[in-house]
DNA sequence: TATAATAATGACATATTGTCATATGATTGG
DNA sequence: CCAATCATATGACAATATGTCATTATTATA
């Protein structure tokens, strides 16, 4: 939530400003990163910067805003060309993690050093309060889920779902950050979490019920 | 991993220190607390506090290395009790951190404040790398739970378990701290949680294997 | 007791943050 | 076209932070 007058900012303007942030988060973790070092980066006064943001904090959120919006897109596109599978979609959009971290090195810096710190969940928008486009990240999903495959049909195992899925998907890019020459490795501890996500982990399973 | 000093020091004094590091860190979000409130809350001096500790985070870990401990011993004679049964084991271990964070409020206010900003499951000892007594957690678990029940027996869905499992609960917290009234619900869905992690999501479940 | 090793100190240089009174630039209407 | 009003930008400033280090105090050792 960058404040009013930073969306009134000319777009080319608003670029430079993220992207000299984008540079601070890179260099270092997000405690050592200095307003300082961002206004110089982006030449703006000091005055300016409180203008737009409410501290540190405000700016990586909007930063994080950004891709929120591509991974909505990802797994829009993800459950259209597969039936609606959730799992199926959360191994795109693991895809899509590293593709994205692959290309920059900036961007494997900045998620590295920002998640470190930051609330997880809440940048990448899967907290209970966050929303994909102003709705619910859980509705959002059990709108264009296909529900028919599962063994339940209500919200509260569905928010259960969703929350494990976000958490494994976070932790796996994660892992590949801190080892981003491990990515097998990494991509198939993942896979093993879908896998126990989809068939549990007691083999008597839910039978009395 | 505060520095040898640190743990050649009197325990009387490390007490004292440790609990005026809570103390700031229970008035204000992690960003902000201040090591120069923390000298002159434990009346040391500047020059001494860094020959004990690298830095604020450091002295986080160390307050948390202490509770890791007993949730150890928590997870111990939750498993002796309920034949090995690790999400047994998981209820207990949230009823446990409910009331030690119910007992104090400092606690839960400590808590909520370094929660916000730490890399979570590397302070509850979840992260691969973390250890439990010396043990690698998932191994530890591995060997003191009763595997039969269990529809697999490899390491890597034991670690997919147990990361699941270690995510839910540290989100079950982090829930309770925001909410400290809602603790009904915040409990119903962590069963929830668990509950998806004994039975899986798909109806279909893993029929081919 | 003298000497060596360990621990504690606090002044200091440097950096950081958030604020605010002031300046600059746009826009509108008379 | 000027003046008045509103929006935006600025950077100096006070307050506070951090990490270092030469110096002093305390213990241990010989």
């Amino acid at each position: 939530m960058p404040k009013e007058r930073f969306n009134r900012l000319p777009e080319v303007k608003r670029r430079v400003i993220l992207d000299a942030a984008k540079k601070e988060f890179a260099r270092v973790p997000f405690e050592k990163a200095s307003i300082n070092q961002i206004i110089k980066n982006a030449d703006i006064s000091r005055g300016s910067f409180y203008t737009y943001f409410e501290d540190k904090q405000d700016v990586v959120r909007c930063i994080f805003e950004e891709s929120r919006d591509e991974m909505e897109s990802v797994c829009r596109e993800a459950l259209k060309s597969n039936q609606g599978d959730y799992l199926i979609m959360m191994e795109h959009l693991f895809e899509h993690f590293i593709s994205t971290l692959q290309k920059t090195t900036d961007m494997l810096l900045l998620v590295k050093n920002v998640l470190s710190y930051q609330e997880n969940q809440k940048i990448f928008g899967f907290n209970p309060e966050a929303h994909l486009s102003g709705e619910d990240p859980v509705l959002w999903m059990m709108n264009r889920i296909n529900r028919s495959v599962l063994r339940f049909d209500d919200v509260a195992h569905f928010r259960a779902m969703v929350s494990m899925g976000a958490a494994a998907l976070v932790m796996a890019v994660k892992q590949y950050y801190e080892h981003p020459d491990q990515l097998d490795s990494v991509r198939s501890e993942y896979h093993t979490i879908l896998h126990l996500l989809r068939c549990g982990a007691y083999r008597e399973g839910c039978k009395n019920q």
